[in-house]
DNA sequence: AGCCAGGCTGACG
DNA sequence: CGTCAGCATGGC
């Protein structure tokens, strides 16, 4: 990978498949919002500018020496065209593209996931933001970038500090509690980097240990944070695209999803955001009635 | 005005 | 093991 930098912007040389509006506003984070020629964003309290330039991706705001975590949490290294051309062959999922094209997977803060995806839980993605916009401007550091006043994502510290009216004002609703536990538990000690290295089955079993964490949620975590390309986050809109797409517009079990997504192999997480551009795209009136009259072939 | 949203908890079979 | 009401809030 050729990165240079050059006139206050950080260069990622020949990046094919990365739609910079399509990833930021895919669902899969929350913080990335259109701004100028790119995306407005903030990660480890780095706040940043970033488009494609031609065949670049550049971002203005990064030091040189923040071009590897940069690099990481961009998934620059990974070989996105193999992936996108195995999704194309297979029938069942063709139909994604084009509104998958360019996605990638970002490399979230595991903090940051943890307590974005409790609040995402039963909720829609501009709510989700909102709370989490309001959530960084209570606690979070601010940083003055592009005339723009943009904050941090608050330490754990910062969000056990907070009361649960505090967090219900912030319109937490519910899951107010749920945050500020989480918190208190990753301030005790809990390391959510040791989740990396687990098997996909354990680190599950480990987050749902927290309240307010069940199998979508851990599994939105651990694919947007932890690097477990396999993860399979299944909400509602996965399940109305699995059942068009794989089952003939009937409901599946559970086991016969989670065979079906096992057969997607080590990359299912990232094909199950393709699904998920594609189903949110389509929208729910025409996923549903796809599969019913699915029957012919 | 209701229905819905990147679902989970706790209770009950 | 599976099912299911209840849940805070606001976008549409």
């Amino acid at each position: 990978m050729d990165i240079t930098f050059e006139n206050d912007k950080l260069i990622f040389h020949n990046v094919e498949c990365f739609d910079v509006d399509k990833s930021c506003n895919c669902g899969q984070a929350f913080r990335w919002r259109k701004f100028a020629n790119g995306q407005l964003g903030i990660v480890r309290g780095q706040a940043v500018l970033l488009w494609r330039e031609g065949s670049d991706i550049a971002i203005k705001g990064a030091t040189p020496q923040t071009a590897a975590p940069w690099a990481h949490y961009l998934d620059i290294g990974r070989d996105y065209s193999a992936i996108e051309e195995a999704v194309m062959e297979d029938e069942r999922l063709a139909v994604c593209f084009p509104e998958a094209h360019g996605i990638r997977v970002f490399n979230q803060e595991p903090f940051e996931a943890l307590i974005s995806f409790i609040i995402s839980q039963n909720n829609n993605i501009k709510r989700i933001s909102g709370i989490i916009e309001r959530l960084c401007a209570l606690c979070g550091d601010p940083v003055e970038f592009m005339g723009e006043r943009l904050y941090a994502f608050p330490s754990p510290e910062k969000i056990a500090g907070l009361s649960v009216g505090q967090l219900e004002q912030i319109g937490a609703g519910y899951r107010a509690p749920f945050i500020k536990a989480a918190a208190e538990r990753i301030l005790d000690g809990f390391d959510l980097e040791t989740l990396r290295d687990m098997s996909l089955e354990e680190a599950r079993t480990e987050l749902k240990g927290f309240l307010g964490i069940g199998p979508k949620v851990a599994d939105c975590i651990l694919l947007f944070s932890l690097q477990h390309s396999d993860a399979f986050p299944v909400d509602v809109w996965i399940d109305r695209a699995m059942k068009a797409l794989f089952f003939d517009g009937n409901k599946a079990k559970k086991a016969e999803l989670y065979e079906a997504v096992s057969s997607l192999g080590e990359y299912s997480g990232i094909i199950q955001q393709y699904i998920f551009q594609y189903a949110r795209t389509l929208g729910r009136e025409k996923l549903e009635s796809k599969g019913e009259k699915n029957y012919s072939t």
